[in-house]
DNA sequence: TAGATATTTAGACAAATGTCTAAATAATAT
DNA sequence: ATATTATTTAGACATTTGTCTAAATATCTA
């Protein structure tokens, strides 16, 4: 959990689930995506796949990143739970 | 959006929030739940005042936090938002 | 085999964060 | 009034974080 919560504590990562959730993207494009220099997107993505909250394909030379949704599941569990 | 992830990263922060989910309590006795000093919970529980997921009550020289239930909606939307 | 393209790793650095102790503020009780 | 109790504010300090540039790794193409 502690991961999860690290991961979503910042918004150009939230930004990119966000992308995410519309379509499959390789690591180049989601840098083009942002003002970002492309060593701190990786970085980015590596705590979210970390936090389990992306997962990465190598295609060829490229990387293709997408959203796992399951993990989601668990965030939400946890929130509700706040709800009683 | 941006207030409520810093908030809720952080284990302590996210314990807090687990305790008043059960009852009201002072500043005091949530202090007494943790093995980290009285000023350092004051910080967190000024944390969670920002993001407004917790508020407050002066009662006497004391002063009673409780959850607030309504902000913990905005969190789920965005979260079940990414599941599309 | 080179050279170009895609991505990550390594290392540096400033800013943000969590913690502490000491002091300040506010309310209660003797 | 003075002392006690409850809580916050202030300031210091070590750790973590987000960013960068430069270099390394891996794949594709001519």
């Amino acid at each position: 959990m502690d991961s999860i919560f690290k991961a979503l504590n910042d918004e150009t990562r939230r930004s990119i689930l966000e992308l995410l959730r519309q379509k499959d993207m390789t690591a180049g494009e989601i840098a083009d995506a942002f003002d970002i220099s492309k060593p701190s997107i990786s970085h980015h993505l590596d705590i979210l796949k970390r936090a389990d909250l992306v997962s990465s394909e190598k295609k060829g030379q490229f990387i293709v990143y997408s959203l796992n949704t399951t993990i989601v599941d668990d965030i939400i569990k946890w929130i509700i739970s706040l709800k009683k």
